[in-house]
DNA sequence: GCTGACAGTCGAAGCGCTTCGACTGCCTGG
DNA sequence: CCAGGCAGTCGAAGCGCTTCGACTGTCAGC
């Protein structure tokens, strides 16, 4: 069978609650007998009971971590954040239970209930998301990936996306661009009421105006064809618009194409700058001045809220990660003409 | 605090052994107990302690679910194989615990020995993996994604690689190809030596060949540029090529675009196939015949053959996925000249 | 009419761990 | 020289559940 804290005490020679303690670290043990304990566990390979352990302690050592089934993030920025929760969480001693988004309000309740996981990571939080007063019933250590309307009492974590909007719209203003699109998420996502795209587009615009830059902002269905509409419709509006800033993985690689169609040249002519994965950013040929999407700080920041929460310190605010703009070869100075 | 089966026993005039048994329906109680156990229960909002339940039934009902951080597979494949896997276990009563490939052998052992999991499933496995020998040495039950060179005594799903290499050569020969390319995997995916590409390569040589049809397979970095090179030395080695078999989900989009300069009209003067997921393929204009990766099924059948596992049945052998070739409209009799 | 068999229920014994209280020395401060 | 502390250890009491054995009735079979 299995080795036990019994087995392990036996061979150390002790009772069992000193090696529950010199496990713990709660109460002194003497270096000697530490030493023999430490060195019974190893040599039994013993590995704690997860059921007994936090049956006892009332503690499971565990995250859940919900992730959507469907999103309006891009997915490999979902999987990276995922990943990221996980490492971080094993860093941290704990254990990750995936909670699928369909399992909703009650699969909160009963992993909360049934005492499987001590905290809970929500990915992809909705404006006005529904498990918010669950989370607030059940009064458990909570992070938030993503910004809801009304944060009062909640830990949130995300990417500052006024902050990426001023910060784009500085970029292009340096550089002398006095005409500027902004192309969006898709419908959907505004739909669905995900703030994020509504924060870009008003860091942006303020931003923007303070610097004299006049904006068009357009909602934007990713894929080709629904791209060039919407494109085109804006070249031919604003025939003296230098630069664009895009918010949607599935737009880059078509406007790219389509202004190549258009014999724009990017830099020369247009410039492009991207809110989005890196991955996205590094693929096209030039590469794209972006400011990327944190996914690996995101998963890691909240596993950190998670755990300062689990040991009694407030946290409750949000925390925007302030956003980096990475040049790259796509924004370049306004051609004087 | 929270609500104990001693509370819904007390509640319901019982003793907590019976709540247990109406619970577990593992020995006959009298419908009017059950019933009045149920009512407890639902006004309760009674939910089993899952530490206790494993302590003391020395099963935790949670499947370890492994997903590598770097991966072979595309990346919204293995998010949709995991969350698929999520879903379907959760529909027959287990939950998921996610483990990190880092977390590797140790990872394994700790969560066996522990008693955190009941089941593992392995995902992106790759010829000769190192977790193996201790999947067999740890005896537990355990499913793996993807085909090791070895699978002795081993439970796997994958999709039949062979067969979809035969399915595209079929499907080519039929349009009365005669000159295919097979567009591989990149070489990080040859050196990791996982099988799919080779598995792949065979079948549709094997299938080109007893139906005449000569092939070249070139090996192929995903992206533009890489694209690119291997495309031009092809068409011009062999200028009556009249098709492409594509694994490789980075191919995809470069490969249309070099055939649009190249003034070779899809499906027209050329047609494509491509093994990639759906996703994919219908992205471009026009969407791309294909075999799809069947992601959905896959973490579906994964589970299923975990559940048969732990109930005792024996599943080994290797359960692979017959490939379905969807024919949209990149591809088309050759034609005559 | 007696014997099994079986439905239906209960009590109690754990599952493997944590943690509280208690105990023993030994040391320090007054 | 004694009270009080603290380091260091142990025993025992649970944590909330499952499961085994035992008990009481009923009913079918002979």
């Amino acid at each position: 069978m299995v080795v036990t804290l019994a087995d392990v005490a036996a061979r150390a020679g002790v009772s069992a609650s000193t090696v529950s303690y010199v496990i713990s670290r709660k109460r002194p043990i003497s270096p000697e007998t530490r030493e023999r304990v430490l060195r019974a566990v190893a040599e039994l390979g013993y590995h704690p009971n997860a059921g007994a352990r936090a049956l006892a302690s009332q503690r499971s050592n565990t995250i859940a971590l919900m992730v959507p089934l469907r999103s309006d993030m891009y997915v490999p920025v979902l999987m990276e954040i995922a990943m990221s929760v996980a490492t971080a969480a094993r860093a941290a001693g704990q254990d990750v239970l995936l909670l699928t988004g369909d399992e909703g309000i009650q699969g909160l309740r009963r992993v909360v209930a049934s005492g499987l996981a001590d905290a809970v990571i929500l990915m992809d939080v909705e404006l006005d998301d529904e498990r918010i007063p669950v989370l607030r019933e059940l009064a458990i250590p909570a992070v938030l990936i993503g910004l809801p309307a009304e944060t009062e009492g909640l830990t949130c974590v995300d990417l500052d996306f006024t902050a990426a909007g001023s910060v784009c719209a500085d970029h292009l203003a340096d550089l002398g661009h006095r005409y500027v699109a902004l192309l969006g998420a898709d419908r959907t996502v505004y739909r669905r009421r995900t703030g994020f795209a509504a924060r870009t587009l008003d860091g942006f615009t303020r931003r923007a105006l303070e610097r004299g830059v006049r904006t068009v902002h357009r909602s934007c269905d990713g894929g080709f064809s629904a791209t060039a509409a919407t494109v085109d419709e804006v070249l031919e509006a604003w025939p003296s618009l230098s630069a664009f800033v895009v918010q949607n993985e599935a737009v880059v690689g078509p406007l790219l194409h389509l202004l190549a169609q258009h014999r724009r040249a990017v830099p020369e002519d247009v410039s492009v700058v991207a809110i989005c994965p890196d991955q996205i950013a590094v693929q096209p040929q030039p590469r794209i001045t972006s400011v990327p999407i944190p996914a690996e700080e995101m998963g890691r920041r909240a596993v950190r809220l998670a755990m300062a929460q689990l040991a009694g310190k407030p946290t409750s605010g949000s925390t925007l990660i302030r956003p980096k703009l990475v040049v790259r070869g796509s924004s370049a100075a306004r051609a004087r003409s």
